[in-house]
DNA sequence: TACCTTTGCTTAACGGTGTTAAATTATTTA
DNA sequence: TAAATAATTTAACACCGTTAAGCAAAGGTA
């Protein structure tokens, strides 16, 4: 019977579904809020309909993760493909990845474990911005006088930070493999130092 | 009555308590299963006395951060303080954020909000691995044969990512601001130029 | 057509969460 | 000792993820 492939097709437009109502709800508010009884609610069903299609809510989480990916691989290599010289792609494909952390920001998030807390807390209490103060001031007194705009100090402050933060929540994402250790170390200390010689 | 004293100190105590019991808890099982009816079991009460020390659940996440930020302070000063040229106090200073991060670990994810939601996933599921591969294979074109040894490829591939997705993570933690965007974009192109002219 | 079985879906429930209000117990004060 | 106040717990609410039981419609079979 032709009826069997069509309800495989509807089995198949829910499963889409969930998904796509579970990325609206994230991208209206936030991941914190997405739960089982709310993606029920956009698909017009009950909660448990939806272990039907998957697992548990992480797996519905993993999904998303994984088409995360394939998307990203998708636009990273079309920007590649648009140049000819290795360095030319390579810096494309980096754009292309930064181009798409903010054009599915609720995707970054999922794929790579940003959270983000506590943006109001951050601006009503003053110690959060001691290190950032001190780091500031720091690369201030590297900089030559006639070189001090508040542009130039921030993009190295924030230059500095990108490479140690970014460090660091590789280490912490991944599980720590000892042997990988040393070679991050290396990788933080020519970064520093390679910063440090740039600022003139 | 020198009572009220002890009566308030006995107080600060319980507050010193729930914070040190609610760390305990993070590092013995993870941000996810801290819960309030846990930190109470800890500190041998119900759950309703916390909220005479702190207004809710967030309260108490909010104010272990901005401990993790004066600790930290600390911590970058006294790196500080042991050197006198201002490059090597500012190496010092990232040194010890560093050291501070993996020391704290459970204190840092609070604090810069980074989560490690599905390491097991990242390893059964081969599409996540598609960009990593991707950006690895075009980096190897990029050297030299003869120094195309794996570590430093890996060097390399770790200080792009870092960049980037520390680039990435800072814009997506803070609220942005749309002055900031052209440095953020500005300081990309230059770190991406500046690995890759650094590629030999 | 009548019966049985399968399917699709819902309701109800369990144990957990953060949080609040009421009740209870202990302590201080008059 | 009695009243007032403080400290603490119990009970409850509304939510969460998840599972089991129940029901109603559809399909197949005699």
């Amino acid at each position: 019977m032709a009826s069997k492939e069509r309800i495989q097709r509807l089995k198949e437009e829910t499963r889409v579904n969930i998904l796509e109502a579970s990325l609206d709800i994230v991208k209206e508010e936030g991941w914190q809020s997405l739960s089982m009884r709310k993606i029920a609610d956009k698909i017009e069903y009950t909660a448990p309909i939806i272990y039907e299609y998957f697992a548990n809510k992480d797996a519905i989480l993993n999904e998303l993760t994984r088409q995360g990916f394939v998307k990203l691989s998708r636009q990273m290599e079309e920007a590649s493909s648009a140049h000819t010289s290795p360095a030319e792609q390579l810096e494309a494909m980096w754009l292309a990845y930064w181009n798409f952390a903010f054009a599915n920001k609720e995707l970054y998030q999922v794929m790579y474990g940003v959270e983000m807390n506590c943006c109001t807390f951050e601006n009503s209490c003053p110690d959060i911005q001691g290190p950032a103060n001190m780091l500031w001031d720091k690369i201030t007194e590297l900089v030559p006088k006639e070189n001090q705009t508040e542009e130039y100090i921030c993009t190295k402050y924030y230059t500095f930070w990108s490479v140690v933060h970014g460090l660091i929540s590789i280490n912490m994402t991944r599980q720590t493999r000892q042997s990988t250790d040393d070679i991050n170390k290396q990788v933080l200390k020519d970064a520093i130092s390679g910063i440090i010689n740039s600022i003139k």
